[in-house]
This record gives structure tokens, C-alpha cells and sequence, in this order.
DNA sequence: ACCTGAACACCGTTCAAGT
DNA sequence: ACCTGAACACCGTTCAAGT
């Protein structure tokens, strides 16, 4: 409660609003985080932090932005194989959403803000150079972020609990990796025959 | 507005705030769910619901087993075999949970209410069952699990939206049918090769 | 420009009454 | 037992001031 609320000496910045917001994030999840909160972590009224951000959604975005925004960079091709490559990818946006309880499953049920279209075309980039037909790349990579998110929501109560060791458990990350292979291998299969069985434009799988 | 505001003339019921919930759980979505809504929509006082409920989150669980109770009786091993069996379940639990956007999405997070020890339990033994090993079966459930209920939480929004025919786009059952026959192909590559390269005790997987 | 204080329109919920 | 009315402790946010 009483720590680091140094007196306020300088003025108000939105990047200090934006690392405090980050803390009580990773401190106590979203369900929990507030305006009020956030300026009383500041030292500072509520409506002062009206004055660097337009509302609340556009702080809660702007979080998510800094906290994905490396993680972005992380999706490409290695020589090691697309299968490798993603493999990396979701391992490291469930390592960096997952200590930020709540914040991933409100955005995955906003529109379609949770998902950039800059991030949509890198993923269907991907998929689209790792051999799948153009027809069948977005639903691979729609796929796989549903697949994720999912398990980051599911996980998002594991922060919460007051216990120290919190994702360290050998429980959640067991699920991580065995999920995750289940979705490199169904993939796999997908691409190979691709041709046979899915007809994506028609609407209509072969049963 | 004024729809449905018959006069009270008999008892409120505990099932007549159940059904009322439900409908406004279709028609706007957990996040315009008040206890207010539900009782105005009764036509009654905010407080009257509180001597038959015991607050908003008994309600919302209400609300849930009864949207999923006849759901957990279609997860059974039938003659088809596993696959068939478990791509019915999961298309069963979608179509019951996605016209009401939101619900699923809040449960996920909770700590771990969303899936009862029944529920739990009703699906390793079907994946006992199917061939897994005992060790394997948790995670596989818990790996189907979190796909669909992912996926129903993605497609949330997608209800939330004015316009008409919102689950019928070729979209979201595209989406749907691509994800659940992934999981269902990415569950029997693990399950053929269980004992070389997984080994789900130690908490490590091989790499 | 940057911040405060009071206030508004909401929440979930408690509590003291009414019948 | 069943319901109402007023109120409390919260929200996000607006608005009129202060410096």
C-alpha cells in the first residue's frame, strides 16, 4: 500500500502511467486493475491520468501493445523448420501474456482488436511460405493464436492465487507442451493432405 | 424495453430469474448482465432477486449448468470410435455455448469452476478409453478443452454485432471445423507415439 | 498545460423495514 | 416468507475550476 509512493516531483508522464498500470497488472490481474488504482499508485488523483490517456480500453491496449509488441517480432521462418519456428512463437507469447492474468482473455473477446491486422498478415505469411495453400493459412494461424489465447485465459487464475511459485509449477506448463504439439502435429497433417479432404472455400468439410 | 413486462401477479421463482438471465445473456452478452437488468426485466425490485439467488456469481454459474448440463451427457465412446465421438462433443459444447457471448469466456478465468471434477472426470476415463495412457488422458482432455473453449470465446463478439445471422457466416464454422479436426488429428499423432517422446511425469518433454 | 474536487450515472450488495 | 426503499462502497467518466 505505502510503497513507492515517492512524492511527485515531477510532472506526470503517460509512460509512467503506462509501468504502472504494467505492475498492478502483474500484481493482482485485470479484473483488479482501475483508474483509481492506477492513480493512487501514481500518487496522484484520479483524473489526472484523464489527462495523458483517453480512457480506460486505450490503457488496457496500450499494455497489451508493450507487452506483445517484441513478441511480434518473434514469428519467421527459421532454418530449423516452421514447425520449430511456431513451436517458439507460442511458447513465448504464452511466456509473456501469462504473467499478466486476465489481460489476454478481455482482449480475445474484444471485436477483432485482440489480433492486428499487421500480426494477421505475418501469420498468414507464415503458414503461406511453410508449404500450407493460401486457402488454408489463415485457419492454420487462427488455429494455432485460439489454441494459445485459450490456454493463457485458462491459465490466467494460477497468478491470481496468493501462493508464491506461481507458473512454475510443473501443472500448467505440462499442459503448455503437450498442447503445443498437438497443434504442430494436427497442422501437419492439414498441410499434407490439404488437396484430399478440406475444401475451405466452399464452406464445407468432407465428412 | 417493454416487451414481456406482464403485471407480477404470482411468486418470483428462483427458475423464472434463471430463464429471464438467459435471455438477456443471448440477447446482449455477460458484459450487459446486471442484477438490475435481470430484475427490471421481471419487472421487480434489484433486491427481490437476491431472496431467491445468493449473488450475481451463483447466478452466472446457474445460468452455465443449465446451458451445459444435457452438453455433458453427449461425451461418451460410441461405435464410430473416439474421434467421431470426441468431434461431436466438442461441436455440441460450441453450438450450445456461442449464442451466449461472454458466458464461457468469464468461466475459463475463474479458478478452475469452469470444468467440474465430474466433468474431469467423465473425460480422462473417455480418453483412457480411447487408447491413451493414463498419464496422457488428462492432458489430452484438457488440451481439447482448451481449444473449444477458446475458440467459443473468440467468437464471442461476433453475437455482440447488430447486424443479423451472426453464427451462420461461413466464417466462424470454418474457423471451427479447421480447429477441431486439427485437435482431433493432433491428439492421435500424440497418442500413437506416446511412449517415445513424451514422458509426462518428469514435467519435461523431450526436445 | 496540467492537475484537483465535486459530481453523475452506473455497478453489486447490505440493512432496516414493510406486508 | 417475500419484497421494497434507502443507503453504502465501489466503478468509469464529465465538468467546472484552480494553478
Amino acid at each position: 500500500l505505502d510503497v513507492l509512493k515517492r512524492v511527485r516531483s515531477q510532472a506526470l508522464s503517460r509512460e509512467e502511467i503506462l509501468a504502472a498500470a504494467l505492475r498492478l497488472l502483474r500484481r493482482d490481474g485485470l479484473s483488479r486493475l482501475t483508474m483509481r488504482a492506477v492513480a493512487s499508485e501514481l500518487g496522484v488523483t484520479p483524473m489526472a491520468v484523464y489527462h495523458h490517456i483517453e480512457d480506460k480500453d486505450s490503457l488496457i491496449r496500450l499494455a497489451y501493445d508493450e507487452i506483445s509488441a517484441s513478441a511480434s517480432g518473434t514469428l519467421h521462418l527459421d532454418e530449423d523448420g516452421w514447425e520449430a519456428s511456431l513451436r517458439r512463437y507460442l511458447m513465448s507469447v504464452w511466456e509473456r501474456l501469462a504473467p499478466y492474468p486476465g489481460l489476454d482473455g478481455y482482449l480475445m473477446e474484444q471485436p477483432n482488436i485482440n489480433v492486428s491486422p499487421q500480426i494477421m498478415r505475418f501469420g498468414i505469411q507464415f503458414f503461406e511460405d511453410a508449404g500450407f495453400a493460401p486457402a488454408q493459412a489463415p485457419l492454420a494461424w487462427s488455429f494455432a493464436l485460439t489454441y494459445i489465447h485459450g490456454r493463457i485465459s485458462v491459465d490466467a487464475h494460477l497468478r491470481q492465487s496468493p501462493d508464491a511459485a506461481p507458473l512454475q509449477g510443473p501443472g500448467a506448463r505440462d499442459h503448455l507442451r503437450y498442447g503445443v504439439e498437438a497443434v504442430l502435429h494436427g497442422l501437419r497433417v492439414l498441410r499434407e493432405d490439404a488437396q484430399t479432404t478440406f475444401h475451405s472455400t466452399t464452406g464445407t468439410a468432407r465428412e
